[in-house]
DNA sequence: GCGATGATTTTGACATGTCAAAATCCTAAA
DNA sequence: TTTAGGATTTTGACATGTCAAAATCATCGC
């Protein structure tokens, strides 16, 4: 059996994968998941041990095809299961993620296939993170953020990519969220600053780092 | 923080103290919880050193009113969330003992509030059993079993004392479950039977082992 | 009162995860 | 080419849970 605290590793290494490609390091897996360097270390042994991973002592890691299946299916549980929260429970998209960092790991298969259906096979998550499939795929996507994007063009939010529960508060205040429509109002270099228009709302500033967490897509007029 | 490990000791002793008064022994604990005899009394020094059981070398442990407060309440997860798999969820009662048995020990107090609240605050699981108030207090009704209740009366399923999936799926295709209409046709002291008609099903057999874990009580014609 | 017997506890080991601090390695700058 | 500084690994410890097997206890029957 694989404990939660191996879930956690794997699913870290996947997600740096999405994001760098090449080698994950010992040092980045520690600082993620807030362990000592030697305590990544002595599990990327186990986890190399154990045919989940290879390792390259000095310079890294990298899932095997049975690693990143079993990471892909921990991602695919933490997300349907913050959905599910969201959605069936009620609770707002700024609380689940600590909830679904444990639940994660306790979902049966035949509890996760019930959360799934009832969901409508959903295909992203509600910070709008891509849903792995019941096979282990996952297809992310590239949105320009509230950084890159065309000024005074319409937009819709794609997705955020900052688990802080203030933060998402905040956003949900103005109401930016997955599928509301915004544009951005201006963007000034010397303040490090973005200002930003939810439709139907007040404009308010975002520093660059926060706007950097706002990825949107060019809204075509589609999605409901 | 308390582990799963000691949530389940401390659930374990408490429903153990539910049925007999007294103090409970190791070995009682250990063979409930299916580890060595050992393993058990280690556990109880630990308790004990946490001020959660008092223990008595070779006589036995008790809950302390931490102890017992906190087993109250990851019984009470478990039970909720028992029902809250089979009236949201769609599962069997048959099937969601193992799934509540993780589950009890990573939901959150909020989520187990919305399920609460969603369920309407019941006060008995999928099997009868009475569900701990959110303060800790549990009231547990003595119902007579098919062995001691009255022959051909109207009978009530009041409760179900046995987790086996495999006889709770026989239960429930006879349709003896909570809040069925029953009644008692005949008991063979000699063959070990007990025969039971369900109201609008046919008649089937139970031995007196099996028969002793339905509890039942007088139909009395109220209850939707 | 005295064992025998069955339950309980003790002992010594092991598996998993974790840390702090020491040792080692790698690399980029001089 | 050398070396200093930062990253990585190693070492030695500790916490939790678990087991098998040996030691101990408690008590019931004689
Ligand atoms: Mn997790
Ligand atoms: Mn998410
Ligand atoms: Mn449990
Ligand atoms: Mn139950």
């Amino acid at each position: 059996m694989t404990t939660s605290t191996v879930e956690d590793y794997l699913k870290c290494i996947y997600q740096a994968e999405q994001r760098s490609s090449g080698l994950i390091s010992t040092g980045q897996i520690a600082s993620a998941l807030q362990v000592a360097p030697g305590t990544a270390t002595a599990m990327m042994k186990t986890l190399a041990d154990s045919g989940l991973i290879t390792y390259e002592p000095y310079n890294g890691v990298r899932l095997t095809g049975a690693g990143s299946k079993l990471a892909a299916h921990v991602l695919r549980r933490h997300r349907v299961v913050e959905l599910f929260l969201v959605e069936v429970m009620g609770m707002s998209w700024s609380e689940v993620h600590g909830d679904a960092e444990i639940l994660e790991h306790a979902v049966s298969d035949r509890l996760l296939d019930r959360m799934d259906d009832m969901l409508g096979k959903p295909s992203v998550d509600p910070h709008g993170d891509p849903i792995p499939s019941p096979r282990g795929v996952l297809r992310e996507k590239e949105y320009p953020t509230l950084l890159t994007c065309p000024l005074r063009a319409s937009l819709r939010v794609a997705r955020v990519t900052d688990q802080s529960a203030e933060f998402l508060k905040l956003l949900e205040r103005h109401g930016v969220m997955p599928g509301n429509a915004i544009e951005v109002e201006s963007r000034e270099e010397a303040a490090d600053t973005v200002t930003v228009k939810p439709s139907g709302g007040k404009a308010f500033t975002l520093g660059c780092r926060a706007a950097g967490a706002v990825q949107v897509e060019p809204n075509s007029g589609k999605q409901a």
